[in-house]
DNA sequence: AGGTTTGTACTAGCACGATAGTACAATAGT
DNA sequence: ACTATTGTACTATCGTGCTAGTACAAACCT
């Protein structure tokens, strides 16, 4: 893999979710391209000092997006460009969050603790 | 008072959120007039079968938006249009709440757990 | 002043989401 | 077949937000 994440446990964020816009950035920006493996489970888990349980819901939630392909024994995928519906809907998934923080932000509702 | 309010305990958003925006949309189409009373909280929370906490919660938080005016022995009152900044501000934040309704239920991100 | 009505503060319970510990299942490669 | 490597399932823990129980304080009214 090329690409290494980080997270933060403190921001109030689930890491969970920071793991996973980071990763839809990182494909719809190109960062990650289709067929790239990502880290296993147990890599990314020990890498980032998380339970494989964490990373793992990350990669079920990307691939229910269609983001990335996954499968036991064999690792996880970046989808290849024969499915430019579900890069469209990641495109679109990744520009609706980010405005949805904005809103949130603008009226201070935010989900973390450190809201207001 | 001349405005009945009501909740849904199992609708998944919390009840005191429910009363807040409802108590505001009232106040900001005229359903509540500047001066008018609102029911006492003692009052509201036997109606509406909730704790009087939950109650003056809703009427702290709607103090704090300065939507209402409120002080023990007296009551909770419709704020008078002396302030035009907040009745606007007031107005703003039931628009952008709706905003943000329909954008969590688009993305399928709603807070409660009925979510996607 | 005394009592009544109002909002408020302190505390606890409860549910739910996020994360971890650990054991399991599926695939790949030899 | 065996073994290593991958993702997965089950369970527990911990924190946090929502609501409730109950006692308190402030203001009004006679």
């Amino acid at each position: 893999m090329s690409a290494v994440f980080t997270v933060d446990p403190r921001s109030g964020v689930p890491v969970y979710l920071q793991l996973k816009e980071q990763i839809k950035r990182a494909v719809a920006l190109g960062s990650l391209s289709p067929g790239e493996q990502l880290p296993t489970v147990k890599q990314l888990a020990v890498d980032l000092t998380l339970n494989p349980n964490t990373i793992a819901r990350v990669y079920r939630e990307l691939e229910h997006d269609e983001v990335i392909a996954t499968s036991p024994g064999k690792g996880s995928f970046v989808r290849s460009n024969g499915q430019p519906d579900a890069l469209r809907k990641n495109l679109d998934s990744v520009a609706s969050r980010s405005m949805n923080e904005a809103v949130r932000e603008a009226k201070g509702i935010g989900l973390d603790r450190k809201g207001v």
